[in-house]
DNA sequence: CTGAAAGCGCTAACAG
DNA sequence: CTGTTAGCGCTTTCAG
């Protein structure tokens, strides 16, 4: 920079760094702060990177996260964050080609980026590109290094779904809409977390409606269910994609929610708030995963001091909306 | 790097960067490479910015992008772009804030960013922060500055969600959904558009139903319409929610689509495929606007060299889907 | 065909 | 309290 204020660069660094303990006087501190704002002068952060080791960055590898209606709340918890923090983000997407992965992660690392954070949207268990970086951490995934992960308390979200029902008075005719399947961690915990919380009840589901998770194949499940038995009396549907099918489903049969039967669902995304009644859905804290994963990565959260390579779950608080009310007290509609 | 390799570093800069006129004997390029992807060698990327001033780095700064449904697209189109050029994206949120834009931007200049996109999710015209940077484009908004802008072409958008409807035989009865005011731009260009595909076709918009872009108002206004008046033949709603809404109003007044009304829309969101019928809508192109965008400020798009400062309308294409059907010959029903 | 050396812009000892 | 100076790791001219 320009010692156009008359002093050396050093000087310029330590005020400009707010340096502490290095005394400048006050007076060619405020001149160096005017020269610098006058000549609009900007530290080149690679020249300091270079220097300092620490660029201030950190990178965020995705699947394909983005892409995805709820997935961009990840991101945004980890924007919000990252800024607090004073860090940029650099965001990438590896399209599941793991060759791809493989050329972002390193050039992540030849960036010098503070801290990876590996984000998927499927919540599965990944496998690692090679990475070696002493701050890395998954979000929404798990892996079999021992590395910190970031994952939605799907198991609570489940008991969430099913207390909302049991809260109402409903302990018959309960169905759960979507494929379950043991890989699909989302889908395993929150079918374990439902049957949990009925059984402590006393309770059961009286079945399960399989269907793909989506409005579609969800509509023609419901349907087929609807008109070979007897009505359920609620429907637990695993995301609200299918509590949106099952809605179309269920107006069709000419059956009114909640009146004839209520509704709980997972992901409170927007659909849940357009829906007509709202729906009561279990909210996935995207927002605030996306936020611990940089905090976690940066190294600023308490809990993490004691357990690092630990998976930490994430509440899924339910948001209660107009799709639930009690059982009706006679026989179940046709 | 290690000379490990028993060469200078020149030599070693020179076979990494497949530097072209400068002979380096085959046995030594080996050599060099082998011993690097042996100690797992990577060229500090600061070290290299500093000396070359390219950081192989776009910076896209945005006021809430990432959060909407749609906006996700823009930013894929603009990542997958970058990448294919080797470039990384850093991705900001200003959260509408301008002061904390200021901040940001400062950020992305310090940390020489090759370029910078500014993208807005309102497609307003916009205050510019202090950029001066040579490499700017504008993503989904305008400002007074001489900067090139990439836009959809909601005039054309709007002609094409008309011509849907007139090819189908519609004239009369076509209602337009949605609030229109002359500072948004998407509202005061699809409704420009519609009206002179109409008037060309010697049709005209028979009303407007006022209600603000989401489910729930347009319901409400859907629903005040069909019980006071004829119902309509055909509705063009300002977006796929709004469409939502009109869906749930035509329900439950007993109407059928598309053969008591058809219905065309804007954004080709998701909702769009899940809705039954699935909704004629016509595509917010933001993918390739996002692609365009990076593509611009590289400055490796033929185009934009003869019109640098110029908006660039990217075409809005008409998605067929179920919900538009030929008008019925008798009285529209009650 | 390969090496020596300068310097990108900054920080941080160490002197003064 | 402030200035000198030596690098951070890389590219690139210029000599060998």
């Amino acid at each position: 920079m320009a010692e156009r204020a008359g002093v050396s660069v050093t000087t310029v660094s330590f005020v400009l760094n707010e340096r502490p303990g290095s005394g400048i006087s006050v007076e060619t501190r405020d001149r160096v702060l005017r020269v610098a704002r006058e000549m609009g002068y900007r530290p080149n952060a690679a020249a300091r990177s270079l220097r300092t080791q620490v660029t201030n960055t950190i990178g965020l590898i995705s699947d394909q996260i983005v892409t995805d209606n709820y997935g961009g709340d990840l991101i945004r918890g980890a924007l919000a964050t990252a800024l607090q923090h004073d860090h940029l983000l650099i965001v990438v997407e590896s399209q599941d080609d793991p060759e791809v992965e493989r050329h972002l992660v390193e050039d992540l690392l030849a960036r010098q980026v503070d801290g990876i954070i590996l984000a998927t949207i499927t919540s599965d268990r990944i496998q690692l590109p090679g990475i070696r970086h002493g701050r890395t951490v998954l979000l929404n995934c798990t892996s079999s290094h021992a590395l910190p992960a970031i994952l939605a308390d799907e198991l609570g979200g489940g008991r969430e779904a099913a207390n909302a029902l049991l809260r109402a008075g409903h302990r018959h005719g309960i169905f759960l809409v979507g494929e379950v399947t043991d890989t699909l961690r989302p889908a395993r915990e929150r079918h374990r977390g439902v049957t949990a919380a009925l059984g402590e009840a006393g309770a059961e589901l009286e079945g399960m409606i399989g269907c793909r998770w989506w409005p579609e194949s969800a509509y023609d499940a419901v349907s087929t269910q609807l008109s070979s038995r007897e009505a359920p009396r609620a429907l637990i549907c695993l995301n609200d994609r299918v509590a949106f099918g099952a809605y179309q489903a269920l107006a069709d049969a000419g059956l009114r929610i909640p009146d004839d039967v209520s509704v709980v669902s997972f992901d409170d995304s927007e659909l849940a708030r357009w829906l007509r009644p709202q729906l009561t859905s279990v909210a996935l804290p995207y927002f605030d995963m996306g936020r611990i994963a940089v905090e976690s990565v940066l190294g600023l959260s308490q809990e993490w001091a004691h357990a690092p390579d630990q998976e930490h779950l994430v509440a899924m608080p339910v948001r209660e909306r107009g799709s639930i009310a009690a059982p009706r007290s006679g026989a179940a509609p046709a």
